[in-house]
DNA sequence: ATACATGCAAACATTTTGCTTTGGC
DNA sequence: GCCAAAGCAAAATGTTTGCATGTAT
């Protein structure tokens, strides 16, 4: 679970979520998984969050998440990540961050140093004309980019002055 | 200690180390910390290493570093961070990275997903300008960012190809 | 003299693996 | 029927904390 308890998630505005989830098992059928009940979870569960959540989050959780296994969810985020259907995030927090990987989609994000919250940055993100320039001058295949903006939110300054 | 082995710290090209570590010291100072030999120690090996560097690299470590205890290491690293005087990083290893957080100096990097080796970006960081439109429309207070390209290095796309 | 820093050891949280059983293909 | 996936349980890894002692101020 993560450090900070979750403020439920609002439901999340990704439209057609019914046709994310089909395309996003048959890639992960084409990537040699099987269709199981497990897989569908975890894919559902990441395409309706609106912010990147942990192993924690999405397995044996409180709310209507997957009742499968830890170690089920371990292995499916493992091999979804190893395919690009998700991807990884190392925020600050202990546990590691999942989001799913739409093609076309990428998001920054701004997170609270004080109360751990995550906000989605729905800005141009500025580092696509350097990404290009290093994967020419590098030799390195498969470039892709994080990019975290971390400091105080609103609430923690005005707490954080008293 | 991190992931993958370290290509033992070719020597760091910060110069004149030695006025940099007293500069840290009178600003750990400052913040309220004792000067002790663990300390210097910590501060010493952060400001000479090239990459960042786990706890586990800090202390109790193969070659010259600190042989101060793990704990003790561990909670300098929280009250420096706490307090500036060094960042940390979240790439995508279990354990966390720390940098020594010098005024004026700030770095990208570049991680290979396959081997785990780190390159410092000696580029111009692309996002400044973002983080200032950041800092006036979110409300956030010390705002500060983290930018990390992953991908495959040249040596791991050759054996990936194999 | 006092309060903060240290060292050792134990507790924690999260990830990762082994192995047997289940179920998709 | 075969091989990948699930489930359960245990190991591994890295972090954090408690407490008695040492030390900078």
């Amino acid at each position: 679970m993560s450090k900070h308890h979750h403020h439920h998630h609002e439901g999340c505005q990704r439209p057609e979520p019914e046709r994310l989830l089909t395309e996003c098992m048959a890639r992960a059928r084409d990537a040699g998984l099987r269709r199981t009940k497990a897989l569908q979870d975890v894919l559902s569960i990441l395409i309706h969050a609106c912010q990147p959540l942990t192993l924690g989050d999405i397995s044996g959780s409180e709310d209507l998440l997957s009742d499968a296994d830890r170690a089920t969810v371990y292995r499916l985020l493992v091999k979804l990540e190893q395919h690009g259907l998700i991807r990884r995030l190392g925020l600050h927090d202990r546990a590691a961050y999942y989001i799913i990987n739409l093609p076309g989609e990428h998001h920054d994000y701004l997170i609270c140093n004080g109360c751990g919250r995550i906000e989605r940055l729905d800005v141009a993100c500025p580092v696509h004309a350097l990404e290009k320039t290093i994967a020419k001058t590098s030799g390195y295949q498969r470039i892709y980019h994080e990019l975290e903006f971390y400091g105080l939110c609103p609430d923690c300054s005005a707490s954080n002055a008293a």
